[in-house]
DNA sequence: ATGATATTGTTGACGTGGACAACAAATTTC
DNA sequence: GAAATTTGTTGTCCACGTCAACAATATCAT
């Protein structure tokens, strides 16, 4: 049996967040955290990140986009981009074309690999996916997805 | 007059965000990134990041509380919360004082400098919000707040 | 056409954040 | 009193966002 009434050990927790839990920043970063761990869980199988995810479901979408298009498309650095593709490539699931028209520009495309993977991953992610919706609640998933989704 | 119809260039980006739409992590990472910018940007004065932001408003709000229980509070590592302290502390915003009771724990403490910067902070956090509440829709960012406050 | 400007991909560097592992000191448990 | 646990700490690693600079290429102005 454990101390039930000691004021210093044991005790509830009872620390209070303050002012914190009028801050929307606050339950984004928790929500945040929590999301992607389940996410990089459920995807370690094919050794999949959120990021590398997002890059390649936008590329599958949109074969022959250029980088910037897309690191705008996703809201982050061509620098990051660069990298992410870097490792991308070195792992053989997308390539970079000349662009017929623009030289400084790189058709993104797939590889077969890349396809493979890709439908992989979307398979876990859609899994990852179902987990959000049950721990959230049907109800408050679909409303945060929404809300969020008009930005 | 602009190019209106090239096929390849100066288009309307027409770039599909395909699945991605349906993911409720990517619009997480979205909104995180830019309310963290907004943050940092209007809490530049005060050269408060959100993390310190977080760390000093629970203090404030159960002085004498020891790291493990902050960390776990704030939902970060012990590790992490150490070296933010370390940085508040050596600003004079934070202290540690021995624990009474066990000689493990530090209680801790705002200074009297920690409360003066914590109050401008509050202040300038609460323009944050109000901006937020402003972008978002103050009906969205009601709902928002409380889905994500029931977790 | 030619010179100025802009875009694209790239690299380098910096700071923050989260995750782990290990450790010494102190405390609790048995 | 020995074993296990907690607490604060340090070190390390990797992901991520940001910024600056640069070469190659393309566009614009006149």
């Amino acid at each position: 049996m454990r101390k039930t009434q000691s004021p210093r050990r044991r005790s509830a927790p009872l620390i209070e967040l303050g002012d914190l839990d009028e801050r929307l920043g606050y339950f984004v970063r928790r929500l945040r955290v929590w999301v992607f761990q389940d996410f990089i869980q459920r995807l370690a199988a094919v050794d999949i990140s959120p990021a590398q995810f997002s890059v390649l479901v936008v590329i599958g979408a949109n074969p022959g986009l250029s980088q910037s298009q897309l690191a705008a498309t996703l809201g982050i650095e061509r620098a990051r981009l660069v990298r992410l593709l870097h490792r991308l490539e070195s792992r053989g699931l997308t390539q970079r074309l000349p662009s017929s028209a623009d030289g400084r520009r790189h058709a993104l495309q797939l590889t077969g690999d890349g396809d493979k993977v890709l439908a992989q991953a979307r398979a876990l992610a859609a899994e990852h996916e179902a987990a959000l919706r049950k721990r959230l609640g049907p109800g408050p998933y679909r409303r945060l997805l929404e809300t969020l989704r008009g930005l």
